[in-house]
RNA sequence: GCCGCGGUGGUGGAGUUGGUAGACACGAGGGACUUAAAAUCCCUUGGUAGAAAUACCGCGCGGGUUCAAAUCCCGCCCGCGGCACCA
């Protein structure tokens, strides 16, 4: 008989892709009739060095879950196409002489053939190719759109400029202060360029987040980048000038509390304050220092504040008319908010830093509610007495040693505490309650320690309840000279010192355990919740009112108003590069003065005209030559016959633009083209875009997580937003894969030569056992190591599901068992549920199980053989088809009904039960699953080990679970 | 620093609505077949003690809740990923 590795030997596999093709069995129509399933794997980049098994981890588990829908009964589009433009390509047509045009069909043909080896059932009639000019002419035609809605602008920038890529960089493509792809030094250059305005969409794409089912993680990363922080803008007048300082703040319920001002060095305003800066030279200087340090240095260095004043400038707190003094520092960013802040440095980690080092005010306006114990809740219906408390921390003067009370009758023990009276200061209150409470009298040094904080509780040994507001205050006696301590003062509570080693674990109340906490760990900024004090109008108010309040106020005056900032910054959307897209616009500067403005993009833009429709796709010119240079132009701008054109719009002189579009452009709407692929009067037709919808399931890995699914996610909502597509997020669902690494566990690398070639596997394993294995490796959305030896693991298994056919005997009687009839259909209803959830792994052990199962038992009926394989065929698509084939079934088992379980078949009849003893398992019970609690209680106490452990011993409690244990409790 | 994910045999990993920890696979050991090897098939395989029945110990560490905890709660340790002077 014909074994597996003759099958494969024989060239099984391609047999089988050669059938699909010519059958066409995986390509798709819009068909009405039928439910549809849009499912997306993130095209790849066709390098010079081929597919390596990283690749087939996301198409594989796409491939099974087509598949599988597919046998479902669903119109299954499952696309693949190539992103070709970009640098990796060009830089290798640069080193080799070659045209990178040539270079991309070459690697896109070799990308093709590794594809059809693994047997995925994309739709090959839909391939598509960002560099092909039939594509990038929509590419084109939809940077058009953005361009006439005027959400392209260009606009002279400080850009990011790597050295060694020579080309500018989206902010999203420096990873710390780096080139992300080549990890060279990255400066700041500037240069005109265009832009993208994603920032107008900021909000939207946030709030598109929660109507989609993404995996957290993906959620939180775009949310985060996307970062969105409410609060309110406001102006802050400038003494003795009209111009007015406008700040962001997230807390504006702490205006009271600012106390000096910060621009960033850049700060536009300045330029106009100069004549009355006083120390001029020294701003000057700190500008240029600020200015010469990198991104990178400026977040190395940021644990060092710095900053200079400038001094003859004053604002004015507009809340309180108090004047204020004005810095400048680099830890303000230029980019964000308004580029100054107000600082308050009771509330702010960073204001307090600079505020402890150069010796700036810090006024606490908001105070830390401390809950008291349980046991001293505020008791309703008892008076409130609002009281101010100082905590005093007395140190021994020799010792290392504080002076404590014990309060025996309501179990608090706690520093030195007492009331403090109007007209005191917290200082003398300190002093009183230390002499009348331990009689020491001279002290040689006091300070006050930490903020207020406030404590609600029930003081037992008054009757009342108290509204604490305390402080703590920390005083070192001189020595030990002490006098008669009045008895009054000290009924209720015995004083003793205890040694600091010792202080954690005396005190008890958590408002003295706070400020033990600041006295051993520094004092610093409260930046939590808590109630407004010193605040006016504030007083007494919890943050969120405050800030409502507050805003309300700023409003009523004119002075501010609400206001949300992002984190996200507009997309620099040109590169200086030539393999990339031409952005299809000229320049005319007849135009920029006289010219009638057809469009928003055209009045944002003065004398930049888009190409006629007619005129796409603007072809990229071929070239000679097309290094990058080092002036930073694109190489196109050198090409006279490319460069000088006429306008479009008056037929005059003019010059086309010369950098190209980002690598992102391409990708950035490509599942839309897999809708309809060969449209040439539209990107897609209405009818495919309805049709398709939304890409049911995308699956891609995490690190296209924040820039390729938040650039994907701006285009299609811009589009729907004009009326071009129909819904507003362009994926419902969204998985992530992890990284397959090497055998050793590190990241596969050419460099590093553990790179495993997956034609290598295929030809010694069979494209099966390659794509089950990887499968089977681990969960998916976690990273794996590679092991040669698990791959040889499922070829054997393979082996084994060949050999199935050895217990099938068709000729003599029919061969049912009904054990495995049932152990098929659990695996069947386990396949389809893991399948759904991305539980490759189990679903694949499930199945292993169940032909162990098969061999012991020996006996299998065709029907039932017809059953497994259709279940192992989304995951082995070849073997299947041969087998089904050969068992006699008609037509292709990748378009065969997905078999259906039988719930009757689920149900076991016998179940084991386990007998505990105290939470031990002693004993195991065969019963039948519909068994009475009774019964089974007798039973279980009846058994030999049970009765062991019971013997002697009160039985408390007996628990039945019904069909999993009884528990006896002695 | 903040946010997120994870830590289970020699290895990859199952099991997380609390209920037989270690499914499945690899590796290892033993056996059958063979002149021999490979392949294949069968058995054993968390640790300790024991011939065995069985007992005790075991899911990063320390506590807690519960008849019962890998799973829930509190306090830590370690690894990975994201963000990071964003006001």
């Amino acid at each position: 008989m014909k074994t597996y590795n003759d099958f494969l030997q024989e060239s099984g596999e391609k047999k089988w892709q050669e059938k699909w093709e010519a059958e066409k069995t995986f390509e798709v129509t819009e068909d009405a009739s039928k439910e549809k399933f849009f499912g997306l794997i993130e095209f790849p980049y066709p390098s010079g060095a081929g597919l390596h098994v990283g690749h087939p981890r996301p198409m594989t588990a796409m491939d099974v879950i087509s598949r599988k829908k597919r046998m479902e009964g669903k119109n299954v589009l499952y696309p693949i196409g190539f992103d070709a433009f970009g640098l990796p390509t060009e830089n290798y047509a640069i080193k080799t002489g070659r045209q990178p045009k040539d270079v991309t069909k070459e690697n896109i043909a070799n990308f093709i053939r590794q594809l059809k080896m693994l047997g995925y059932s994309f739709d090959w009639s839909r391939v598509i190719d960002t560099t092909d000019p039939a594509y990038y002419q929509w590419t084109q035609d939809i940077f058009l759109k953005f361009f006439e809605h005027g959400l392209a602008y260009k606009k002279n920038t400080p850009i990011n400029w790597c050295l060694s890529c020579k080309i500018g960089l989206a902010n999203e493509e420096i990873v710390n202060g780096a080139c992300e792809r080549c990890g060279g030094t990255v400066e700041k250059r500037d240069k005109e360029q265009w832009m993208l305005a994603i920032t107008k969409y900021a909000d939207k794409l946030l709030e598109g987040l929660d109507t989609v089912d993404y995996i957290e993680r993906a959620k939180i990363q775009q949310s985060n980048w996307i970062g969105k922080s409410t609060g309110a803008e406001l102006d802050f007048a400038i003494k003795n000038f009209e111009e007015k300082i406008r700040v962001f703040t997230t807390r504006p319920d702490t205006l009271f509390g600012a106390s000096y001002m910060v621009l960033s060095p850049e700060h536009a305003l300045l330029e106009m304050l100069k004549d009355n800066i006083e120390n001029l030279d020294e701003v000057a200087a700190y500008q240029k220092q600020a200015g010469l340090k990198s991104d990178l240095e400026r977040t190395e260095l940021q644990k060092d504040k710095t900053g200079v004043e400038l001094k003859g400038i004053k604002a004015i707190n507009p809340v309180n008319g108090e004047e204020i003094p004005v810095w400048i520092a680099d830890y303000v960013l230029a980019t964000y908010g308004t580029g100054a802040i107000m600082a308050v440095p009771a509330h702010d980690e960073r204001d307090f830093e600079f505020a402890k080092k150069f010796d700036l005010p810090i006024r606490q306006v908001v105070a830390e509610m401390i809950p008291s114990a349980e046991k001293d809740i505020p008791k309703e219906g008892k008076e409130t007495v609002r009281r101010q408390n100082v905590i005093v921390l007395v140190k021994h003067p020799e010792e290392d040693a504080y002076f404590c009370l014990d309060w025996t009758k309501q179990g608090w023990t706690s520093f030195v505490i007492g009331g403090k009276e109007n007209g005191e200061t917290w200082e003398d209150a300190a002093i009183r309650e230390m002499k009348e409470e331990t009689g020491y009298q001279n002290i040689k040094s006091i300070n006050l320690l930490g903020f207020e904080t406030h404590t609600n509780f029930f003081a037992a040994h008054k009757d009342v309840n108290r509204y604490g507001e305390q402080r703590a205050v920390y005083i070192e006696l001189a020595d030990d000279e002490r006098a008669e301590v009045d008895p009054k003062e000290v009924k209720n509570h015995d004083g003793k010192w205890v040694k600091v080693e010792d202080l954690h674990d005396f005190i008890n109340l958590d408002n003295h355990i706070y400020y033990y906490n600041i006295f051993k760990e520094g004092e610093k900024a409260f930046t939590g919740e808590g109630i407004a004090i010193n605040s006016d109008f504030l007083n007494d108010l919890k943050k969120e009112e405050a800030i409502e309040k507050m805003i309300a106020w700023l409003e009523e005056k004119g002075i501010g108003e609400k206001k949300d900032n992002f984190r996200l910054r507009d997309w620099v959307f040109s590169r200086q590069r030539y393999w990339g897209e031409p952005i299809p616009l000229v320049y005319c500067p007849h135009c920029a003065e006289n010219g009638e403005r057809k469009s928003k993009g055209e009045e944002r833009n003065p004398g930049w005209i888009p190409l006629d429709r007619k005129d796409l796709p603007l072809e990229l010119p071929h070239v000679e030559k097309y290094e990058p240079t080092d002036n930073g132009d694109s190489p196109l701008a050198d090409m006279r016959e490319f460069v000088e054109t006429t306008c479009p719009r008056c037929g005059g002189e003019a010059k086309r633009e010369t950098d190209t579009m980002p690598n992102w452009a391409g990708s950035s709407w490509y599942w839309l083209r897999y809708m309809d692929p060969h449209n040439d009067t539209a990107f897609a037709s209405k009818e495919a875009l309805n049709y398709w919808g939304q890409v049911d399931w995308y699956n891609g890995g995490m690190e296209h997580t924040v820039l390729h699914l938040l650039y994907s996610r701006f285009w299609n909502q811009f589009l729907h937003d004009i009326g071009e597509v129909p819904h507003s997020e362009p994926y419902a669902k969204r998985t992530s894969h992890g990284l397959i690494l090497a055998q050793d566990g590190e990241k596969m690398s050419k460099s590093k030569g553990n790179v495993v070639n997956p034609d290598d596997m295929v030809a010694k394993f069979g494209a099966d056992a390659l794509r089950t294995y990887i499968m089977f490796m681990g969960p998916f959305d976690q990273h794996v190591a590679w092991s040669e030896e698990g791959l040889k693991g499922v070829k054997k298994f393979f082996d084994r599901v060949w050999n199935l056919q050895e217990f099938i005997c068709s000729e003599q009687a029919y061969l049912f068992s009904e054990d495995v009839e049932r152990e098929i259909h659990k695996t069947i209803k386990k396949v389809g549920d893991d399948i759904e959830v991305l539980g490759f792994n189990t679903a694949i052990a499930r199945m292993m199980e169940m032909v162990n199962f098969v061999y012991k038992k020996k006996a299998l009926a065709k029907e039932q053989f017809g059953k497994i394989l259709s279940i192992l065929s989304p995951f082995a698509p070849h073997m299947t088809e041969e087998l089904w084939e050969k068992s006699g079934y008609e037509g292709s088992i990748s378009i065969a009904p997905w078999p259906v379980y039988d719930e009757k078949y689920l149900v076991e009849d016998m179940v084991t039960l386990v007998v505990q003893v105290n939470g031990k398992v002693r004993a195991k019970l065969e019963v039948a699953a519909d068994i009475s609690e009774e019964d089974v209680k007798a039973l279980a106490l009846a058994e030999e080990n049970v009765v062991k452990w019971v013997e002697g011993k009160d039985v408390r409690k007996v628990i039945y679970v019904k069909g999993k244990l009884v528990s006896v409790v002695v």
